[in-house]
DNA sequence: ATAAATATGGACTCATTAGTCTAGTATTTA
DNA sequence: TAAATACTAGACTAATGAGTCCATATTTAT
């Protein structure tokens, strides 16, 4: 299996004369990349199918991106970019701890088990040994950005006297994995296909339960 | 792709007469599918190689199992099957609390984060397209009898007064979670790819710590 | 013995798919 | 207007891989 590294280039030349490349065929060809790669999974999409779906010829495809590793990496940076965690967390009223706990704490359960969010953790479970980038790209873009925010909502309320928490860090981590529960463990094997509003509730309250008795200054 | 269904059954026929099946070349077979499914998965691993491995013939292969799709199938089951999680909890020395949940996790921290506890789950997070059957056998095989058994020691302990639990079933989810921290999600998209004695100890050091917090009388 | 089954190795079919090539058309800039 | 590049449709190449066939040898029950 090829590696997804730096090489990743853009296709061809890219000089001033001649036509320009179109860019909603462009745009066209990456959304459906990242449509079927998400669904198929990189094996189960072939170069044909992509041409297809976004109405263009199959050489367009080669001409605007080299290969299929090029395509597959362009179109997975692509979602991940526009994957804007919107932060609630500037959006909380302030009302009482326990009830913008359970604010976020909803936002990011609805997060963590999207359709969307899962099929990008099985694609990426799936590309893992083509290399770490687009693992890394991911963790970046998503897991990590949503913890940071966490992390500074934690530390306001650590700051306002009502959490008391030795290591914020720590304390972060447990609430996604709390929010997770075995559900997304269950849904990432195909055990389960899609989740209850329910579920999400029951995790979401066993979590913020759990966190306020850990925490609760 | 073709679903695992009930329809997978054994290869050929199997009346009396003739030469029988050589059951080491069927173990053979097995071991062989197994190892190569778990480190190259489903569509990375051909017959030809399956065979080759084996030190088979290609039709043997196929004279002891019909489809690939098959021998993937019994391959996972087979692993599945002599995939003891050892009962620790049966060998724990009462000293305190806090020493027995100490090895009770360890043990099972080292059990999940394992090479092939990942590989299997890389494994079945890919085929899962192809049906929950898989997925449901190692279920029961690994996690839901691992939980089985922290419950009943839970159990225990609440009965003996050391514990106040108001849920068992979402106390033991919770230490399971607490164990893999964020360090599973890593591995699994290949973000980290092997795991240190130290990262395991912290993550049994929080959960040890967050769940007498919760938990203890 | 003889029939029925398995095992071998290699050749074979057939489908899929990444990537290329060609020939003609459409755009854009120098 | 001419050179340069892009787009299209479809044929093409080359590799891979699942599954079959065959001739031959071996093992077993009747």
């Amino acid at each position: 299996m090829n590696q997804l590294n730096k090489l990743d280039t853009a296709a061809t030349s890219q000089s001033g004369r001649g036509r320009p490349r179109d860019t909603e065929k462009n745009a066209a060809i990456v959304e459906a990349a990242a449509c079927l790669f998400l669904e198929h999974g990189f094996d189960g999409t072939s170069m044909d199918e992509v041409a297809k779906r976004a109405s263009v010829s199959k050489q367009t495809v080669y001409s605007h991106f080299s290969s299929k590793e090029q395509l597959f990496s362009a179109s997975i940076r692509a979602v991940i970019e526009q994957y804007y965690p919107d932060s609630v967390l500037e959006r909380v009223e302030t009302h009482s701890l326990e009830a913008d706990l359970r604010v976020v704490c909803e936002s990011y359960a609805h997060l963590l088990m999207s359709e969307e969010a899962m099929a990008m953790f099985r694609v990426l479970v799936a590309a893992a040994p083509k290399g770490p980038n687009l693992a890394q790209l991911f963790w970046n873009a998503g897991p990590q950005e949503m913890q940071d925010r966490l992390e500074s909502f934690l530390l306001s309320r650590t700051q306002k006297g009502e959490l008391v928490i030795p290591d914020i860090a720590v304390a972060s981590n447990q609430i996604v994995c709390l929010l997770k529960g075995k559900t997304h463990f269950m849904r990432s094997i195909g055990l389960i296909d899609s989740i209850s509003e329910d579920q999400i509730q029951r995790n979401v309250d066993n979590a913020v339960a759990a966190f306020l008795k850990l925490y609760r200054a």
